[in-house]
DNA sequence: ATGGTGGATTATCCA
């Protein structure tokens, strides 16, 4: 079984590429992350006609998560738990559409789209702690009730966790840019502490390795991107995991993602 | 090389 996770940056410019990277990729689950659009513009076809259920959560024309299966999918969660939610400026907070839950084939998978920090000082970086910290609550709670549960909390994570995960870590530094910030590493390491593992690290081990690059600057052709989306298993999951890989070709040509896809194979169930 | 990122929406916002 082959599941895997991709930011495509609006569902509907890249419907062409998603349909191709489909029947290229052979994966059985795919959770997606900014689809852009609302239940009634998502292209339900595209999934249907090659196999797949899929379900989404869309509120407007920011964010937007999905997850699409051939294997099954079976009790679907909108938002997790308490999800935190943001509101600024006297409008009243929303829980923003950044997190579905579906089971397919016994695993229990999360889209995530963790908030955007945008500025170390910016009212969306404690928003984006937060909601971090209250997932990793409910991970936490996941495994101690079942520590055979196979849980995959896969997206776009927005950090990078490691020096390695950026292409210059003194840029970053002294640009005081998001991403890299010790609050941001150690709400990650949380989950790792919690017992998830990146099970795609070890398959596809750094330093040059990322998931995303910048449109500007022309940041791809001069690999110079960053490691942000991960998939975090549970102990379980991690077991079955053989191997893994980035589609770094999918962020090549005309009408790319400014995200690759990130691939993870797993064993067979026992 | 007279360009320069791209998407949703349409003068900005978001990443």
């Amino acid at each position: 079984m082959k599941i895997a996770t991709w930011n495509v940056n609006s569902l509907r410019a890249r419907a062409d590429r998603v349909e191709g990277w489909l029947l290229r990729s052979d994966v059985d689950v795919v959770a997606i992350q900014e689809t852009k659009c609302k239940d009634e513009n998502f292209p339900w076809e595209l999934f249907e006609r090659n196999g797949y259920e899929v379900a989404h959560f869309g509120l407007s024309q920011w964010n937007g998560v999905a997850i699409a299966s051939r294997v099954g999918l079976t009790d679907v969660e909108r938002t997790f738990p308490d999800q935190p939610a943001f509101g600024k400026g006297g409008k009243d907070p929303v829980q923003e559409a950044r997190a579905i839950g579906a089971t397919c084939n016994g695993v229990r998978v999360w889209s995530l789209y963790v908030p955007n920090g945008r500025s170390l000082d910016d009212e969306h970086m404690p928003y984006k702690l937060d909601w971090l910290k209250v997932l990793n609550g409910h991970a936490a709670e996941w495994i101690s009730q079942d520590p055979q549960a196979q849980i995959a909390l896969m997206g776009d994570w927005n950090i990078a966790p490691q020096d390695e995960d950026v292409w210059d870590i003194d840029y970053f530094r002294t640009a005081g840019l998001t991403h890299v910030s010790e609050p941001e590493r150690d709400a990650f390491r949380a989950f790792e502490a919690t017992g998830f593992e990146d099970v795609v690290r070890r398959h596809t081990p750094g330093p040059g390795v990322y998931t995303y690059w910048d449109y500007t600057q022309l940041r791809f052709p001069r690999r110079e991107g960053m490691r942000i989306d991960f998939v975090l298993a549970s102990p379980a999951l991690a077991a079955r995991v053989v191997n893994a890989h980035i589609d770094r070709e999918e962020r090549k040509g005309k009408g790319a993602s400014d995200h690759a896809p990130v691939v993870v194979e797993l064993s067979e169930d026992e």
